[in-house]
DNA sequence: GTCTATAAGCAGATAGAC
DNA sequence: GTCTATCTGCTTATAGAC
């Protein structure tokens, strides 16, 4: 490959990951493409080099927010956190704050409603893959496979922390997700 | 009160519903007050003299979007749905949908977040309400309150729709809902 | 209170120089 | 490939006639 198609690739890893970080904490529509851009360290006029549309960036940034954040709930990544501790950090309000990660099932659930079918095929793909990680999980901790209650968990998880993010009551928010992990450590859930 | 305010009270009504409807079906960027107005039979100039913003009218309006679903949850209106009825309607394909009622919970989860206070009181208002109505529905059925079972509840159904309606799978949707629906329904849940 | 007209600003996308 | 400049269209909010 020519020096100018790897440092073309360069360029666009990192415009993927700003726009990864700002679409997740702000929502598709207080993002512009400027913004991305100067996070990235260039202009507007050099968008269209990498992207056709703001959509196809937003699809391809929940990917890229996901990855990010899919290594800490893989099972077989050997730094990964087991399952109880893969609770304790997606339902922390440092998680709820978004400084450090995003998952972007959690930070974008409504206004992925509002897309193209570009981008929710994304935010599908992205959901499909969380489940089968909990599947993962579950077959690690009790050697059976339920997609079923791995399913129940992923709504615990992202919707807890979905609505968690809304509410504007820090002591309600901590109730709610401890609440959530509650339901999820136990196992009667 | 004057025939005037009473017109006005009314005009304000007729503005709160087409909201309430719009809002929730399309989130706060994809309708303009102009949209608002055009469905309540008005023109745009009269908007302010009924609202000083459109986060106000947004504020309201969740207020309003809830009052007419929440009719449906509670247990002391002799028209509402016993808690599996409840159940049933919440996460159906239906309401996922939106055509006929719209959980403001639901269908507004993390637009919420990019809100000013204004907004994010109502939303906080709405669920506190939500869950409590799950209390009453708990007292009704086991004569005892446990208002973290509730928030768990709440989760399920509130974070099960919203998925439900972000990913583009009906067939997934469709098996998602029904899993909420198994989580709640069962005494062992 | 409601209307039409308009102010003032911002966004996505494109053109053309380098 | 990246830049600056610009086109085009949209939005919230206000002014002033009726």
């Amino acid at each position: 490959m020519a020096w100018n198609n790897e440092h073309k690739k360069k360029t666009r890893e990192k415009i993927l990951t700003s726009a990864a970080r700002l679409f997740a904490q702000n929502g598709f529509d207080h993002i512009g493409i400027n913004d991305v851009m100067k996070d990235a360290g260039l202009t507007r006029g050099a968008f269209y080099a990498h992207f056709s549309s703001k959509a196809e960036l937003y699809a391809e940034s929940i990917i890229t927010a996901a990855m990010s954040t899919g290594r800490k709930t893989d099972p077989l990544n050997p730094e990964a956190p087991s399952f109880d501790g893969l609770l304790k950090t997606y339902l922390s309000m440092e998680h709820r704050q978004g400084n450090l990660f995003r998952c972007p099932l959690a930070f974008l659930t409504t206004d992925i409603t509002q897309r193209d079918d570009q981008v929710r095929d994304a935010y599908t793909r992205v959901f499909k893959g969380f489940v089968n990680n909990l599947d993962k999980h579950s077959v690690q901790q009790n050697g059976t496979k339920d997609t079923i209650r791995s399913m129940q968990q992923a709504v615990m998880l992202i919707g807890g922390l979905a609505i968690a993010r809304a509410i504007n009551d820090d002591e309600l928010a901590k109730e709610l997700l401890s609440s959530c992990h509650a339901a999820l450590a136990t196992p009667t859930i």
